[in-house]
DNA sequence: GTAATTACTGACTCACGGGTCAGTAATTAT
DNA sequence: ATAATTACTGACCCGTGAGTCAGTAATTAC
């Protein structure tokens, strides 16, 4: 028969729902998102999704954990492999990873942690432990080395890393609220970084 | 007959439900929470509430109305009648109001708008036009004067009035996803104030 | 007092969507 | 080819919760 209904392809289909979840979950949320809608987007039926997870909550975990930004390690493993002065990498390869954090997954996942999250304390651990802890210690760490190196004075900011991810925060957060209405975030977030290097610069 | 069942009272009511939801809504979110349940919290039957209110949704809507902080009104009358200095007025009355935005009723409905306002873009113009335009309006009308007076200079500040609610901003959805995990809140919004004014001071 | 009014109740309906499973057809083994 | 295996389908079940409404009792009018 020439045209078979289906493929059997086990070892994609996994990765292909939980795209598609996320896709769906960025569009509606989690609990307006219907699994049979999840279900068309990936291509399969809707009984399929209960042979891969046994409920949508499963499916809304492996979700969130799907998209757990690698890109974290990056950045770790540049700060410790830099040449640049602490300035010029703050300015640079921080900079760049900061501006782009708005329009990343990372902004749905804050969404639907918020929305999700409290009935979720272990998934909320889970990305604080992956996400935020390392980022926030990486900043702290940066920070503290460029002291050692002289370029940076001690500083109240050295306990409050947070200070450089706050105007992150607000423009994903305009983002997902206000959706169309501008905010130039680069320039917000460009700002922060003159503000904080002017502050701490030795 | 010693015991009434219920008493009348249509006139408190509307405000009794939205009370009660309001505190619903935000211990469950607004898809986790029961119509019915919100009836017990006001202490009427579930078939009262749509004598008030039409549905679910409209409920809603009437919810995160009834808490629009008029005090945004208080703060822009008081920096028209204020006598104080730019600085001072920053450090003194714009401070205190920004301190206590995390753990207020804002930091709820910001949760509710995040989760519920893509399908509500009424809502989301109402809160925009009544609380944050003016805000923001507030703000930066604020740094114009003391330009004017000479206390401040030209900076891209005035622009970029969402620097000062920044750190709010970081505070509040810290709070929302992160609630046990500490995080000095109010440090964090000082130095803030401290680095803009630092910035702008002339 | 009694009647008229209406705020209020609570048992009911019904659509919706998460979850199931007997059957089907693609694949693999023989 | 044929049988055995299993990835996959889709019609079905059933709990849940939004929304209804006929009836009740508190209030008001007379």
């Amino acid at each position: 028969m020439p045209k078979p209904r289906y493929q059997r392809r086990k070892q994609d289909r996994p990765q292909e729902i939980t795209q598609a979840a996320f896709a769906a979950f960025a569009e509606k949320g989690y609990t307006a998102t219907r699994v049979e809608e999840v279900a068309q987007r990936a291509g399969v039926s809707k009984g399929l999704m209960y042979l891969y997870f046994k409920t949508k909550e499963e499916l809304f975990k492996a979700v969130v954990k799907s998209v757990v930004i690698r890109r974290i390690d990056q950045l770790i493993d540049t700060i410790e492999s830099t040449e640049l002065s602490s300035e010029d990498f703050i300015r640079g390869p921080l900079l760049s990873f900061m501006k782009q954090l708005p329009g990343s997954p990372v902004a749905i996942v804050i969404r639907l942690l918020i929305s999700e999250g409290p009935r979720h304390p272990d998934l909320v651990d889970y990305y604080y432990d992956n996400v935020v802890a390392k980022g926030i210690g990486a900043i702290t760490k940066f920070v503290e080395q460029g002291v050692e190196r002289g370029e940076f004075r001690q500083s109240a900011i050295t306990e409050l890393p947070q200070l450089f991810l706050a105007p992150v925060m607000l423009s994903i957060i305009w983002g997902l609220i206000f959706k169309d209405r501008p905010l130039d975030t680069d320039k917000l977030i460009e700002t922060q970084i003159d503000m904080l290097l002017a502050h701490i610069k030795a």
